[in-house]
DNA sequence: CACCATAGTCCAAATTCCGAACGGAGTGTG
DNA sequence: CACACTCCGTTCGGAATTTGGACTATGGTG
């Protein structure tokens, strides 16, 4: 298999990793949900080559997953925001932080802390099934493929 | 910035992404959460070179992820089976599902139905925070760096 | 007009990947 | 006993992909 072909498969965690299974997608989604915008910034905050940040852009707008708006004419300068299939992204970029905060996290704690609103405490993400509300660990879950 | 420092940077995001930030071990991730175990079932599934499962199931055994186990001697035989750690990337691997099949299913639905052995119920995955048992949105999260 | 900021584009060079071959340890077949 | 077969890798050369760094473009500033 290559990887053009990963997003043809029947498979949901491929086609999703044909869009965002690349080290450098994923942290320009990282930036992305800390508020960054700007074509400049993400090459300051990553220090990769501009070719990459503008295909991977590129390859984030043509999904939909983001969107290229202008924010000031003369000259027309434009910033790239999440789109709400975007913004769906958070459970995954959570997922991976805590995952990391949780194995690679050295004595100091966390390097950044999420606090949740509504409630007003710092919190970790829990998984939880839509039905019942309880959490989930990867041993409560029965997987089959669906009719058809 | 090189894929060889994402590890030394101080971002759980980053640190994560260093081990499994890459197609293949995410592909090898999957299939690992869907039971498979074997050097030549990763082959035949993914269908890439050898070289490429070596090295990416060695890297997740150095980090812990993997654990590398004899199921028979005469000849020894190994299998892959995720660590706690590895099954700690429950989430992630659920959360990656979950937004392909809300953004890519066709009509026929998602490819893969997951039911809570719990409550017997199919479900999706919702994030939740820690403290109060809210599910979380986007928006719904403040951030800031740790004290130090 | 010289110079700066933002936002790309382009190509040679570096990296990664594939395919094929090879090795080794045991098993089964004639 | 010779030979093929299985499972699990490793190695190697050439092909494909990715990357860094220079170049381009547009308009504002002094």
């Amino acid at each position: 298999m290559k990887w053009s072909e990963l997003a043809a498969q029947d498979c949901s965690m491929s086609r999703s990793i044909a869009v965002i299974g690349d080290r450098w997608t994923l942290m320009i989604l990282r930036d992305l949900f800390l508020g960054v915008r700007r074509f400049e910034d993400f090459e300051r905050r990553l220090g990769i080559s501009r070719s990459v940040i503008a295909e991977r852009l590129k390859l984030l707008v043509d999904e939909g997953v983001l969107r290229r708006e202008a924010y000031q004419d003369h000259p027309v300068r434009h910033e790239y925001r999440l789109t709400d299939k975007g913004l769906a992204l958070h459970p995954v970029v959570m997922a991976i932080v805590h995952w990391g905060d949780a194995h690679y996290a050295g004595e100091a704690g966390p390097p950044l802390i999420h606090r949740h609103k509504a409630c007003g405490c710092d919190f970790t993400p829990v998984l939880t099934c839509s039905e019942c509300g309880e959490a989930v660990g990867a041993r409560d879950v029965e997987m089959r493929a669906r009719a058809g």
